[in-house]
RNA sequence: GGGCGAAUAGCUCAGCCGGUUCAGAGCGCCUGCCUUACACGCAGGAAGUCGGGGGUUCGAAUCCCUCUUCGCCCACCA
């Protein structure tokens, strides 16, 4: 490391040889022993087959900002990865695998080998994903690393459902499920999505028995074929009399009884329903209420089933609706149809349309779990950012249904129940390990065949990846934790299902904040998404930008509760700032680390002790003081989860601050042309020192790299466990900020000038300032420097053709320019100015003589405001003299304005 | 059908509890500069009636109402 830095920054040529160099120092790995408080992150576990796109990009840049930033505040950080298996997921991958490959299906392969199939895949390309985390730079605890299959998580599942099953919250019933026909298996209400979607009604008439029709309405005129009532509701005057009576069911040809239920809206439809309790939720409902048997009448994948006439078998379920419409036009039992928007279901894997299906499953009870888990939220055992998602948390909560576990596939926990067969026996056994026997008769028995819910493992993992149901070390270390952070969409899969199983089973909530992040879109608001081939490839950011540039893109990019958008189109415009800002910053670097050789002063540590106060110039005191504000504004801003803004800041006190005023300022002294140059040594080292240590959270390779070449530097010491700086009072020096500030106003009034009239950039002024302000002789020469003034005079103007211009302070400011001078142009141009003044100052004197405001503001605001006034009048006076000076003035002019010193 | 959020320069966004920014940043754009840290740079500049309308207030981008447009969450109206 000590060849020279090239004068671009390559951060692919660093990050990875830094990576290694984290890993074998070890500085990710969390100590229980370190008697520092732990602080600690689960990490969403990312989908086994899952690949690295911009969603996980976010995700883990903001874990590993917080991680970072309480590392070096002193905490023991943990942030612990895992990955998921994924059920459904990783099932799919793998049936499509060897569909492709051998044209088979899951079930001419065989459960056992298929499973075997899936593990070689995930033993494959499983943890690709975390390997590309590192890419990133996610500080992770690699030694943690589970995988939600691991025998200690299993175990953990099945200790779950055993305590659950002992406590009754855990049965098996016939319910109305979500059942997705092409994963062929059951799925939450979670898992099933609901989407607005275009449709029909049909209205369809039922020949009643008596004579005459009944009409129904239906946007799934396909289940009237497993329909065994038609429901009114019982105060329906038009149907009252046909309550009781039959009608026979067309096509089926089956008489089916009309009953009254309380369920039924009289106002939608025609207030009659066709009732199919095999497939609607509700009509189940209303066949149990009346005792109505249940026709199922599709197969899994959502064919018709011998239930229903021949003609209709084996026929997918959309091809058969447009056959009964059809058939029902030609019996003319069509009555209309109308256009009808409403919800669809489809499954959250492969977007099928899932099918409600009447079928024996696994439940969890909820509402016992959903209490305190609402109880934890609402005594701020646990809170959200932003604030108000919690309302959906609640919303959740308050109308939570019960949970279905069981999933009819062949990648996952193995429900633990067995069932026994023997006559006499049959019983159920729910067991913590693998049965033989029946634990009554000891005969044979045989394992249900489902497995779980993906999520019935993710939901605990907050304590089963620290060893739980044991009672190890880590999980008294570091359980519960701190933050969680993720994406919206998994607050009820999974967030709020962490917080019901920490409560349940570790007695406290798993962490107290969840924050919850916006979405990656593009620049026309849509997600990104494969299929729709709008997505942006990290490693290819990592690649071509840096890592970095990554980081400070998404992180600055996002303020709390709104979404990230990023053009895929135009990855240079996207990630050009936070490339050029790494490139500024390694920069700054080169310079002052080529100026610290010879350097005598103490370089570690950051207060201005460092050097002896009196020997401080006032721009060593203004970057001092600047540094200090930017410590506090970042701190605040990293503690308060506003990334952003902590970004923001650091960005402008070392590109603004410390590059465009400081390093131009102190150049002079460092060239040794100046006294002073160890002065400047030490606090431009100093400073920098510091706004690194604000910035690694964020951009920890760059960071780590240039800290690490600051001499005195211990080669075994890493940014990422030094010192978080802190505010001292003795550098917030609010006198240096005001006094440096108008130094930086009069060279910025300079250039103006300069620019104005096209003045050579070689060529030098001579400037004239109305007053001999301590601040500005402090710094004449940083003035004639940055603003290429060959001299500086004090008092009145002469009268001769110039430019003019006022410091905030009322400070008149004059530079001769001779025949350059456009005695039009100035005069526009201050005449501008002046109006401008002028119209706030209207505003302000109105502000002042209103006698409601004078009474009813603060003092502070009001002497703030008088305060402002009294300035902006000097200025304008002092502007207006110039103006008559110039000999185009309007003799508008409130005071006499002001004579130099 | 309920509930919520957003609408600020060409683009992506900051502007928290109304006065202490006379509306800011980055990118883009225009004008000069290869000034020995950086052209992924430096200096200067143009550009917004803060979505429309109404209200509260001495004072509103900032609070209230309403409309429009886009999102999001929830929901067994077939």
């Amino acid at each position: 490391m000590t060849e020279p830095l090239t004068p671009q920054y390559h951060p692919a040529q660093i990050e990875r040889d830094l990576y290694r160099w984290w890993m074998a120092r070890g500085l990710f790995t969390a100590r229980r022993d370190s008697g520092a408080r732990p602080y600690v992150i689960m990490m969403p576990p990312p989908n086994v087959t899952a690949n690295l796109h911009m969603g996980h990009g976010l995700n883990n840049t903001i874990q590993d900002v917080l991680v970072r930033f309480e590392r070096m505040r002193g905490r023991e950080a943990l942030w612990l990865p895992g990955t998921d298996h994924a059920g459904i997921a990783t099932q799919n991958v793998v049936e499509r695998e060897i569909a492709k490959q051998d044209g088979k299906t899951r079930f001419d392969v065989g459960r056992e080998a298929f499973v075997a199939r899936v593990w070689e895949h995930v033993n494959e390309t499983g943890a690709t994903i975390l390997d590309q985390l590192k890419a990133i730079g996610a500080s992770c605890d690699w030694s943690r690393t589970y995988f939600t299959l691991d025998p200690d998580l299993s175990r953990a599942v099945r200790e779950v459902f055993v305590r659950l099953y002992d406590k009754g919250l855990i049965y098996r019933g016939n319910y109305i499920i979500n059942w997705c026909p092409r994963c062929l298996t059951a799925l939450s209400n979670e898992e099933a999505e609901k989407e607005d979607q275009d449709g029909h009604l049909w209205h369809l008439r039922y020949p009643l028995e008596a004579g005459g029709f009944l009409t129904v309405a239906t946007t799934r005129p396909e289940t009237m074929l497993g329909d065994t009532a038609v429901a009114v509701h019982p105060d329906d005057e038009r149907y009252r009399r046909l309550v009781g009576t039959r009608v026979l069911l067309p096509l089926a040809d089956r008489s089916i009884p009309i009953v009254a239920d309380e369920g039924i809206d009289p106002a939608f439809g025609t207030g009659a329903v066709k009732v199919t309790p095999a497939h609607d939720p509700l009509d189940f409902e209303i066949g149990r209420r009346h005792g109505l048997p249940a026709i199922d009448i599709f197969t899994p994948d959502a064919r018709l089933n011998e239930n229903v006439p021949e003609r209709f078998r084996g026929l997918d379920r959309f091809d058969v609706r447009r056959m009964v419409v059809r058939e029902f036009e030609a019996l003319g039992l069509l009555e209309k149809v109308e256009p009808h928007r409403h919800a669809v279901a489809r499954c959250y894997r492969c977007e099928t349309v899932v099918e409600p299906r009447l079928s024996e499953q696994w439940f969890v009870k909820m509402a016992p779990l959903a209490r305190p888990a609402l109880e934890a939220y609402r005594d701020g055992r646990v809170r959200f950012i932003p604030e108000r998602r919690g309302d959906d948390y609640v919303q959740w909560m308050e109308n939570i249904r019960d949970w279905c576990i069981s999933r009819q596939l062949w990648w996952g926990h193995r429900i633990p129940v067995w069932y026994c067969d023997a006559p006499g026996c049959g019983r159920t056994s729910v067991a913590r390990t693998d049965l033989e026997a029946c634990p009554g008769c000891g005969g044979p028995v045989r394992q249900d065949e489902d497995v779980l819910d993906t999520w019935f493992s993710s939901w605990l993992v907050p304590f089963s990846s620290l060893g739980w149901p044991d009672e190890t070390e880590d999980l008294r270390a570091f359980y519960p934790g701190d933050a969680l952070v993720t994406a919206p969409e998994i607050l009820f899969f999974w967030v709020a299902r962490m917080i019901m199983a920490g409560l349940e089973f570790m007695g406290d909530v798993p962490f107290h904040t969840v924050y919850l992040h916006g979405t990656v879109r593009d620049t026309r608001h849509r997600k990104m998404s494969k299929s729709l081939g709008n997505g942006i490839d990290p490693l290819e950011v990592v690649e071509r930008f840096g890592a970095d540039a990554l980081r400070y893109t998404v992180v600055s990019g996002m303020a709390v509760g709104t979404d990230l958008i990023l053009d895929p189109k135009d990855l240079d415009t996207s990630f050009a700032t936070g490339r050029n800002f790494a490139n500024k910053l390694w920069n700054a670097a080169r310079f002052i680390l080529n100026n610290l050789e010879g350097q005598t002063r103490p370089l570690a540590g950051r207060s201005p002790d460092v050097v002896r106060t009196e020997e401080l110039a006032l721009a060593d005191r203004w970057i001092i003081a600047r540094c200090d504000a930017t410590v506090r504004t970042a701190t605040e801003a990293y503690e308060r989860y506003r990334l952003n803004e902590a970004a923001g800041a650091i960005y402008h006190f070392l590109w603004s601050d410390l590059a465009d005023w400081y390093i131009e300022q102190v150049k002079p002294r460092l060239y040794g042309d100046q006294p002073g140059g160890d002065v400047a040594r030490a606090v431009a080292a100093q400073t920098f020192d510091v706004a690194l240590r604000l910035l690694h959270p964020i951009m920890p390779f760059i960071t780590e790299t240039l800290w690490k070449r600051m001499p005195g530097r211990p080669p075994e010491a890493s940014i990422s466990t030094a010192p978080w700086p802190s505010p001292d009072v003795r550098a917030a020096d609010g006198a240096a900020l005001r006094d440096f500030a108008l130094v930086q106003e009069v060279v910025g009034a300079v250039r103006q000038i300069r620019a104005e009239y096209g003045i050579q950039p070689g060529a030098s002024v001579r400037l004239r300032l109305e007053r001999r302000l301590p601040s500005v002789i402090s710094e004449l020469g940083t003035i004639q420097r940055l603003a290429k003034v060959a001299e500086i005079s004090f008092g009145t103007p002469p009268a001769e053709p110039g430019g003019h211009a006022v410091l905030s302070d009322g400070t008149g400011l004059f530079i001769p320019l001779g025949d350059a001078i456009d005695i039009e142009r100035e005069c526009t141009r201050i005449g501008g100015e002046v109006n401008r003044l002028r119209r706030l100052i209207d505003g302000q004197q109105r502000k002042l003589n209103n006698e409601d405001f004078v009474s009813r503001a603060p003092v502070a605001v009001v002497e703030a405001e008088r305060t402002k006034l009294a300035s902006w009048l000097e200025q304008a006076d002092a502007l207006a003299a110039k103006l008559d000076l110039l000999g185009c003035g309007d003799g508008s002019r409130r005071t006499g304005g002001r004579n130099g010193d």
